[in-house]
DNA sequence: CGGTTCACTAAGCGAGCGCTCACTTACAAT
DNA sequence: ATTGTAAGTGAGCGCTCGCTTAGTGAACCG
């Protein structure tokens, strides 16, 4: 049912309806794009009629910004637990990739409009997710750049490693599908196993 | 000047105003979007008027098709090129992915519009893009699983691991700038070590 | 019970969209 | 000189867009 998938996916979002728009947005935005798609769409989508969005949010990029704002907010709360959690910089790069590709798989639809629809948001929307996104990929390159001075991975730049490895989980989200030929979980496993290889892990 | 680079892009366009049309168009549909662009601002961008557009092309789509064919039938050629010129699949995937990535670098504006704004192509217009994307990843695919047979590269699974390499190229359009620490030459060698390390590759 | 608040709708406004049309200009062929 | 053609313009049509406004019904409160 709708609302159980909307719930699963923004369980702190009030009231319902709320997140029933935020659903029918992040649905259509990821299959037309977010320019192409009408406050109608979204509004039909969601069963209500089109002057029923601005009930909850101020505009239509308001409600792009409240799904990018919090699928950011997600990735990066995904990353930097498995961080909190792990200390060795080969666990940490193991886990990290496997859950952000696995969740860019599982979620690509949300996914798609985080990564692919960031820059239809006004000036000042845009500069708190680029504050996020920039959260996101430090943490990555300073788990790498960890490794590399502990002897455990060998990458010429840190930097181009860190850039490299976020590459492969954003792009999961533009062309994984529901009837892909793995599971996001096994995707994420093997996506970890070849990155660990690209960092030159050696075996302790 | 203007007409110098839209030659160098698009050397057997004519006449030289519909190049300039492309290169309008490519500048616009890289900064904001295919959709979020307006007829008036490509025009403009051209200097011209409104209505010239109409005179070399028959419709905005229409535009967006011939920039987006001529990238992909670049791009096809590209990697055609490197496998008739080499046989090893070391060699192969090394150049492949130098050339790509560093076509994805240098051409980072045009690269834009043709792996982000797919979409917004019509139907039939997408079919004939969607089957030269099919060519790329198959030969990509290809490749691999040759090296794999031979025994110089490990994978669990060739596919997956053909969407890794092309997803490392393309998404280098998403985020290099001219202004990125590295030139697209030295960005597709670095690249190339990252895939060829990914793929397990034996030294023989 | 009346009064207030809240979520929502029906109707529609002003702006800007893709695209067309009648026309002008430059130039080549006859 | 006349005609034909290709390239380009100025004006604007029909439509759809994001968003607003006035009003409706249900729920809650004294």
């Amino acid at each position: 049912m709708t609302m159980s998938l909307s719930a699963e996916l923004w369980p702190d979002v009030q009231p319902e309806t709320a997140r029933r728009l935020m659903l029918a947005g992040v649905e259509s935005f990821a299959r037309r794009g977010y320019h192409a798609t009408t406050t109608r769409d979204i509004a039909s989508a969601a069963g209500m009629s089109p002057a029923a969005l601005y009930v909850h949010f101020p505009s239509k990029a308001a409600l792009l910004f409240a799904i990018s704002k919090y699928g950011h907010e997600q990735t990066l709360s995904l990353v930097e637990s498995v961080v909190a959690r792990e200390t060795d910089p080969v666990e940490r790069i193991r886990l990290l990739v496997e859950d952000f590709v696995a969740w860019h798989a599982r979620r690509h639809t949300v996914a798609r409009v985080v990564q692919y629809e960031l820059h239809a948001l006004p000036d000042e929307e845009f500069d708190v997710v680029a504050k996020l996104r920039r959260r996101i990929e430090q943490i990555v390159r300073e788990v790498i750049t960890e490794g590399s001075e502990a002897g455990v991975f060998t990458v010429g730049d840190p930097h181009t490693a860190a850039r490299a490895v976020l590459s492969l989980g954003v792009d999961v989200s533009r062309w994984y599908s529901d009837r892909a030929r793995q599971t996001p979980k096994k995707l994420g496993e093997e996506y970890s196993e070849l990155v660990l290889r690209m960092l030159g892990t050696k075996l302790s």
